[in-house]
DNA sequence: CCAAAAGTGTTCGCAGTACACCCATGC
DNA sequence: GCATGGGTGTACTGCGAACACTTTTGG
């Protein structure tokens, strides 16, 4: 038997200043019981990103809102049986997008805080791993972060997310100016969005036509 | 027949002002007589590393000195006859470790200017083009420019290094000021090489140690 | 009126940048 | 002594960092 191909793919989610991330139980060994990450073998006819998608929607029917390829797995051994190559992309997904189910015995997909894992299969953990440096080193130099907000936002979510996910607290005056320096977002109209507590934040809408612009040019985004 | 599973790699060798990168000449179809990276087949029990270091050993002998991984490509379509899934790499090589081949009809490898590329075979020109963007960024946040390098080296040598392949002038001053600052490199007691002209200089070494210990603690390189 | 979150400006220090002259060597 | 590259210090400026009070809303 020759080597075979197959795609993992990370998803996080945020809400509430969590972040989550997409598992599914095995249902099969080797790992049977265990959570893995989403994915499988790739097809004949289709490239990696279409792979990770097919297999995103027929496992977990996440509808995925950024997507890139993370790393390349290729240790013989990772897979107890056979030689599996293992391409793995990260992916964001908006809070409209998902649901958050608590995991139970029963279920087959669920959202786990990053913060408190189960035991994953293979070499899941050290995948994950990779995907959460990757997420944070990126949330500081491009605003991929926006991919797991709802189109609309107050900016307030905006700073809780980069604090959640960077795991330290940042100057909300500092991080404003910044960030709206760059002109990438719209404010909207539309009134404040209801607020459970205290005054309700006006809503922003990420222009990407700005955005493209600013990239073309060559911009410094470095978020700290 | 199922996918098949490859490695590309993209090595670079800097001397005198310039960039080079190695490539072989195909003896079969498809592309035959075409330049293309080297690379081949995985086989079922090495690593991807394996893979690479050992088709590179084979079709080139080189020597290599930094290997990461860069990327994987995996377009149906990007091999005209079976379908192949390619993990590219990008390394690094010291001077002392190739000589110049300059490319004859009758060479099977040889070193070509990165400014003076022939046509190359499958989507290699693609590979290359994102490898040569990873080395011009990584260098800013990295030092692995010393790779480039040999073990002992002037001054100088690294200076104009950075301003060939970030294609730029630098400040001699801010530059030294800067570099120097990180503490990464020694200055040896041995005196001067051989200068051709002009006033020789000192020579130094890349402190490996010190580097790690700088980055366990996490410090920001960020050179321009 | 109290609690909770939104919104906003100024000061300070440092690091990036700009800039030019003298030194050592080979021929 | 001339050409070539090596080696060095200072002043400016703009950006990141630190920092606290007022406003709006719901209860």
């Amino acid at each position: 038997m020759s080597i075979q191909l197959a795609t993992d793919a990370v998803v996080f989610g945020y809400q509430h200043e969590q972040l989550f991330v997409a598992l599914v139980r095995r249902k099969y060994p080797p790992f049977e019981g265990h959570w893995a990450l989403p994915g499988g073998f790739v097809l004949e006819n289709e490239s990696l990103e279409q792979a990770v998608r097919r297999e995103l929607e027929e496992e977990t029917g996440i509808k995925i809102n950024y997507l890139e390829q993370l790393y390349t797995f290729g240790e013989p051994g990772r897979d107890p049986r056979h030689r599996v190559v293992s391409v793995a992309y990260f992916g964001l997904v908006r809070p409209s997008d998902f649901q958050i189910v608590a995991a139970t015995d029963a279920a087959e997909v669920a959202w786990f805080d990053t913060k408190d894992l189960p035991p994953l299969a293979f070499d899941h953990h050290h995948i994950l791993d990779m995907a959460l440096h990757r997420l944070r080193s990126k949330l500081t130099y491009e605003p991929i972060g926006l991919n797991l907000l709802d189109p609309q936002f107050p900016f307030g979510d905006l700073e809780r997310l980069y604090m959640t996910i960077l795991d330290q607290s940042i100057d909300r005056r500092n991080f404003r100016k910044k960030f709206m320096g760059f002109g990438i977002l719209n404010e909207l109209p539309a009134k404040a969005a209801t607020a459970d507590k205290g005054r309700p934040g006006k809503l922003y809408a990420f222009d990407v036509e700005q955005y493209n612009a600013l990239k073309e040019k060559g911009f410094l985004f470095d978020i700290k």
